[in-house]
DNA sequence: TAGCGTACTACACGCTTGTGTAGTCGCAAG
DNA sequence: CTTGCGACTACACAAGCGTGTAGTACGCTA
């Protein structure tokens, strides 16, 4: 499909398909090489270590998001969600989770846009920070319970109609109220003497 | 602390503790067994091999939680939701991800519950199913994304202080629209676009 | 006391991992 | 032609992995 591409820029894609799938960890350098049909060695010889292979990764697919759809994660930008960006956003989601520090930037980044948006509205919260995080981390997650998320939904998330299917139903949790203000406050009290009568 | 169970106890214990930090890959026998203080033969001896003790874990962790929390992700339910209860659905998370069975039979669990719950509610939802699904997955990125979560709020929300922080930042965002009805409908339309116009 | 099963340990095996090394091929410069 | 350099491969190495095996210590029953 893609063996035009340079042997390195074969490799690079090779390893952010099966970091993204199988974990950092997980993967292998043998099964990266084979999967970009080299040899082993040319890995090595071309990002020096696996920590160099995936340090490199982590630059690319920044890069390349950022270049793509902008300030992604956002969900106005939604149009440019094609499976190569999704691949990418899950491959530096998954990075991030096994403690990149790449990630982890892009995770501090997403929550500086995240106070920003939370700027052009008038919501009243009462501890932004926790808003913002937990906001991104619920947004992340559509990337990584990708499998679960399949599962669920019987087909596989990664084409179109299946991505908007979830998209769709995260515009119905966003755009309205799904507990009363009564059940939240009750949790809220309860939230409270959890906080404070336990060690 | 701990060391007045049986050994097979601690094993079990070590094992849900290095799984749910590390993974299951990433926890090595050895290590297991150093933490539970035995030998790593005893480790075998009793659980017959790694997925052995995969399997146990699971079904203590899911014997557990339910006998612990009743069916447990549920927002009333927050009262029980000590550190060990945590760390057991931490555990059973992250087992799920990495493709347990078990994990896969209580993510099906949630769903029934969800939709029961949904149910109960008089919220319209054109697709239920995946809204259920996006619900479900959203609440367990609490759990799976804890090291993001505590960088952001700058304190282990292992702790109880910190985790009712980010519970609280949750029923914010439940409890109230995030994006109005027009911003709603605007990027349903350009999700059916992407979902209508491109291969 | 003898016998036996269970909890438990020490140690070795084979495999896979990331890494290191030596060497081949092709091409551009002198 | 040959020299050099980067792309590329084949192969060996040490370490760590899960697993297998042999053996010891202890408590129960006859």
């Amino acid at each position: 499909m893609s063996s035009d591409l340079t042997a390195r820029a074969r490799i690079r894609d090779a390893a952010i398909k099966l970091f993204a799938e199988r974990g950092i960890d997980g993967a292998t350098i043998r099964d990266i090489a084979q999967e970009a049909d080299v040899s082993s060695g040319l890995l090595r010889h071309h990002f020096g270590s696996k920590e160099g292979l995936r340090d490199a990764c982590d630059e690319y697919a920044l890069n390349e998001l950022t270049k793509l759809s902008g300030q992604f994660s956002e969900f106005n930008t939604l149009d440019g969600l094609t499976p190569r960006v999704q691949q990418l956003q899950r491959y530096l989601i998954r990075s991030t989770m096994d403690g990149s520090p790449t990630g982890a930037a892009m995770f501090d980044r997403m929550l500086v846009f995240g106070n920003e948006w939370l700027a052009t509205t008038n919501l009243k919260i009462a501890d932004p920070e926790a808003f913002v995080a937990v906001l991104a981390v619920m947004k992340m997650s559509l990337f990584t319970m990708r499998d679960l998320m399949s599962r669920a939904l019987g087909s596989d998330v990664t084409e179109p109609a299946t991505w908007a299917r979830m998209l769709q139903a995260s515009l119905d949790l966003f755009s309205q109220p799904l507990i009363t203000e009564e059940q939240a406050a009750q949790a809220r009290a309860a939230l409270d003497r959890l906080a404070a009568g336990e060690e």
